[in-house]
Parts: C-alpha cells; structure tokens; sequence
DNA sequence: AACACTTAGTCAATCGATTGCGTAAATCCG
DNA sequence: CGGATTTACGCAATCGATTGACTAAGTGTT
C-alpha cells in the first residue's frame, strides 16, 4: 500500500530475470545479492536490486532453486495412522517447526508395511523430501532394506532403530512415575499393560515401571499384553478382570490403551477409581472419558518438533545423537485416581 | 533379483543422460519414450530404453520434470488443528488419496488467521503446489485477499464458500436424522447445539434440524449455541441445565461438542441416557466416552479423498461445481440414546 | 608511471527433464 | 526410378535459479 506502482495481481509471476532487465544488471547478480551473499556489489546496486524485488514482490521458484541446489526444501513425515491422537500430536508438533524453520512437511499416511515401503521409495528416488521422518510402528526387514538401499537422513521419532537416529520422550520416565505415583496412593496389588515387545516405547514404559515398583519397595506387579489400540487394551483389561487377582491399580502405557481398557471396567461394573484406580498416558488432553483418566503426559508435539530441529541440525553438519526429550513426563491427575479400598 | 547386473546401491540415482549415453540415443528420445508418448519410436529402441531404465533403476528427479511442465505434483491442505478428529480424518483421507493418485501433499497446520494467510502466500508464491485444499474454519478479510491476489486451483473442504468451490458431507441430512431419531425414541423436547452463524456447517446442521423436528410435528427445540470444541460443548449444557428446561434429548451437532456436553452432564450428576439422551457428530469412531455417544457418523475421510479427487479432475480441464458427499450420513446407536423418562 | 590489488560486476555452465523443429534414411506411389 | 511421405530419431532451447571463473575499471604503492 506504500508504494503507488504495486500491481495487485501479476499475471506470471515474477523472475529474477524480471527484476535483472529492469535494472539493466545481470541475473548472477540479482541472484548473489538476493540469496548468494558472497559478491561485493555497490550500494546502491545492491538497494535497488532489493527494492525492484519487493516492488514486483519476487520470490524465488523453489522448484528452480531447488534443483540447482540439489535441496528440496521439503521434509517427509510417515505415520501409520493420524486418526490416533499419538502421531496426530507428533505431526503437528513437526508441521508447525517445519513452518517455522522455512521447510514443508509432507506427510504421508501409510496404514500397511507394503506402503511404507513403495511410499519410502517414491518420495526419496523422486527425490521430493531431503530428509524422513519415520514415525510407522514397525520396521520390517523389507523396508529396512529399502532405507538402507536408497538412503537419505532420516530419523525415527517415538522409536528407536538400529539404522539410525531417533527422537524419543522419555518413556522410562513415565513408567517409573506411573509406579511411584501409585505407591504413594498407597497401591500395592499393580498391573501393567504393555505391548508385544517389538515395541521399544513399550518396553521402556516397562522398564521405568519395575524400577519405580522396586524402588518404591512394593511387591511383584501383573503383566498384561495388548496392542495399543483400544481394543487391545480393552481386552487386556477384561483377561485382567478374568483373573481376579485383585488389581487396585492398573498402569495402561499408552492412551488408546487406557481408554479401552476403562470402557472394559465400566463395562465390567468396576468402579472407577473406587475401586480400582487407572493410569495412563496423554497428549494434549486427548483423553475424554469419564471419569477422566490420570494420565502421565508426555511432550508429543515437541517431540514432533524437535525431530525437525534435528534434521535441520544435520543439514547444518552437526552430526545428530540419539535425542531424549528433556520436558520430564508430567503427572497430570484426574477422576480415575484414589487410593486403593479398605478390603 | 532376477537381473545380475542389478546393483544394490547406486551412488547417484540414474538420469536420463545416463540411459541415452549407455543406448547411445539422444536424452529426448529417452524423454519421450519415457514419459512423452506422442512420438514414433523402433519397437527395439523402445524396448531397450524401457529395459536400460528399469535395470538403472530410473526414476525422473521430480523437481526438474516439474520445473519445466511447471506442475509440481504437490497438493497444499490447509486445516486448523490436525489434533481435532474431524480434520485428522479429513486430511487423512485427503492425504491416502494423493498418495493413489500420485501425488504429494503438503500440509500446513494453521492455528490462526494470520499463518493462514502467510502459509498460503509462501507455498503459492514459491509455487511448491499447483492446487490448494483449504479446510481453515474461518475466512477472514486478510485472508480471502490473499487468495483473490495469488490465484490458484483451490477447493474449500467441509466448508463452504463465496470464492471457489468446495466438498462437503450431506449436513443437512445429518441434521434432520438427528431429529428424526429423537422423535422415534420419543423424545419431544429437545434441544441443539450449534456454533456462531458463521460455522455454514453448523448452519446447514440446524437447518436440517429443524426440517426433521417439523416433518415429525415436534413441538420447537432449544436452540444453544457454543464454539466447535469441548469446551463450548461443556459450556452449552451447563446453561442448558442451569435453564431447567426439561430438555430430555440433546443434538450436539460437533463431535467435540458432544464429549463437552456429556462431560458437563456427567459432572451435574444427570444420567445419560437414563435422563438425558445425547447423539452427536462422529469421524470413525473418533468417540471414546462411557456412555459411548450415539452419533451421526459422516464420512470425513471420504470427504478429505474427494476434495483430491475433484482438484485432480480440474487439472484435467473438467468444471468443477460445488460437491456433496452421496454417502448419506449414518445413525451409530450407541450407550447414550433411550427412550425420555416417563416423567 | 608501472605494477599489484580491489571492486563490481558479467559470462557461461549447470541442475534434469521436456518439447518444437529439423532432417537423414526408409518407404511408398505411380 | 524419381519425387513425395513417413519414420525415427537428433538438436537445441527452455524452465528459473545458482555459482565458479573471468574481466574491466578503479585504487593504492613505490
């Protein structure tokens, strides 16, 4: 609005080119002065230069630039399921840094292995993404191979791999807070929902949870295994009823899990918390239930986020380590957490 | 593996150059039998570029294929929080169809109008996609100028508007299924809540409300109004109760607002469905309360895989007009519907 | 004044593919 | 058999930007 010759709507776009033949100056050097930055150029060159190019409101073709600079600008995000609130929250957390660093994220939702596999590939040998965010559940040898056959940087998040870097929130953590906070309720007879080991996170929860129960000197808990979906915590929760070992407190380690595995006390006439008291894990208040979950929140999004920062710093050549998020899990408590009854 | 010359890991991906040097035939012949078509070409030259290309492992280097056809292959979607079920199912469906129909997508995920605005400009500007979904909530002033300025195909999803065409679901018949359901139960007074007027979805839904309240001679429903989010579901049952209006049916007609509405009745102690019946919106079984909601279910995601195909098919020069999704909304009849209490 | 540096740019190649035009050789036709 | 077509490609420009090599003019030094 500032400037009277400002055109509303430039038919074609403009070009460095454009802005080099009104000035009568080469387009090497719009370019260097532009973005090259290393040419010394006059003053007033250089101004004029920077003012036509506002004036005509240039931005540069990234396509262009992109394939003289062998560098996309795009980064690629797979996940196998943005229905689930959990990579839903790692994919904003990623989109958003990605925006704010100057990337574009493309995402790329691939329910199968079949698919991660095919879409892996299309994406790198295109050569549309500089770098992947891996963010699928499992890693089958077939697409290993791909990733190791076809390799661009790429880093897992909410996993850790053998053929590369990872970013992950820290999943011992929350499973030992999960332990201790029941035993400060007062909880002694616990249970722990997991899943099939391939799962790292899973496997981590775990392990932060024996090492809260052992710390905090309570006995043996019960192990109980299910997917984490709903329905596999829905199931875990039913063969734990079943048993009627007399669970006070059950640790779901991950949020679908807990989610089924509540609807299947209630189901069950259980009293939640009276008499029993359940906890799981969140991502930004994703949790509607009643009585709302007790949940052990852990930094999805920033997790999401940092994955970015991450693939931004190899870029920039710093060799990148194995990230654990530092934001500790926190505690948040809701309605379906008390102490365990009398008996 | 059934080629012995088949090399695991190629330095450099093969170009076109690389296919014409080894065949000793020009890098357009290549091109055009690759990719180009309309050219006369010797059944064996053919065949050996075909055969040199697949044994190279040749895939074009995107980014100058489309620098030269000026189409980058790349769908923008534009949404307001990829954590809201609702447009996690849209974008999902969106995103699994792009990925059928070859393309990439791109997705920003704008909180506020601003970023709406600057996300919009940058990706068209820098022309990283040739068209552009937007599934944003609301069209400010600001925003709409950056469209009108910056031209490209684009296509509203889940909403409707004055500057281009758009794909929604059958809102309106969810609407009166909602009524109609309540008057088959036997509910008589009811209630709805909606959103601000200028939600078109929320108006359509009412509108069809109100058309099924008629067509089943209810007496008038209350009509409440709240944001699109728990909170505003929360918020408008309280008032709702607080009104003492003996409502024994309540539409919420957001997914969201209905997990706020159950909450707010659950934390006033009313018995849903004994006392309170409730049906909502619903995405693929986004829905994790005790009692379950009953819920329209429309199809999101099909929704989100329609709008790519509508843009797709203007690339191919057909006219688009605006598009509702046939599947026609569905009642899933869940824990919190029953008949009204005698009273 | 002669020589060496700086300064302020320009030139041209390049990234990898697409595409209109040109043309030698092969085929057809009368 | 000679001219007209076709067939089967090759040539070169182009998309829009980047970048190393090069140069003409100006400045400083002794």
């Amino acid at each position: 609005m500032t400037d009277a010759g400002e055109n509303k709507g430039p038919s074609r776009p403009a070009t460095l080119k454009d802005i080099a033949q009104a000035l009568k100056v080469d387009v090497s050097t719009v370019s260097k002065v532009l973005s090259g930055g290393g040419i010394s150029v006059r003053p007033e060159t250089r101004q004029a230069i920077i003012d036509e190019a506002r004036r005509l409101n240039y931005r540069p073709h990234a396509l262009a630039r992109n394939l003289r600079t062998r560098r996309s600008g795009a980064l690629g995000i797979m996940l196998p399921n943005l229905m689930n609130p959990v990579y839903a929250a790692i994919v904003r957390g990623a989109v958003q840094r990605a925006e704010e660093l100057g990337y574009v994220m493309l995402v790329a939702d691939v329910d199968d292995e079949a698919t991660s596999t095919s879409v892996y590939l299309r994406l790198v040998s295109e050569r549309r993404v500089d770098a992947m965010i891996i963010a699928v559940s499992t890693q089958s040898q077939e697409f290993v191979e791909a990733i190791e056959n076809n390799p661009i940087p790429h880093l897992f998040v909410n996993r850790r791999s053998k053929i590369g870097r990872s970013v992950t929130v820290d999943d011992f953590a929350a499973g030992m807070l999960a332990a201790k906070t029941f035993a400060e309720y007062g909880h002694s007879r616990l249970a722990f929902i997991g899943a099939p080991d391939e799962l790292d996170t899973a496997q981590r929860r775990r392990a932060g949870f024996i090492k809260g129960v052992k710390e905090s000197e309570l006995p043996p808990f019960i192990d109980a295994v299910g997917p984490y979906s709903r329905k596999g915590g829905y199931d875990a929760m039913m063969s734990l009823l079943d048993a009627k070992w007399g669970v006070t407190g059950v640790f779901a380690s991950n949020l679908l899990v807990g989610i089924g595995a509540l609807a299947a006390a209630l189901e069950r006439k259980i009293k939640v918390p009276e008499q029993m008291s359940i906890i799981t894990l969140d991502a930004e208040d994703a949790i509607y239930t009643s009585p709302p979950l007790t949940a052990i929140k852990t930094s999805l999004d920033e997790m999401g986020a940092r994955a970015v920062d991450e693939v931004d710093a190899m870029f920039h050549g710093r060799e990148s380590k194995d990230v654990v998020i530092e934001t500790p899990p926190a505690l948040i408590v809701r309605g379906s957490l008390t102490r365990p009854p009398k008996s």
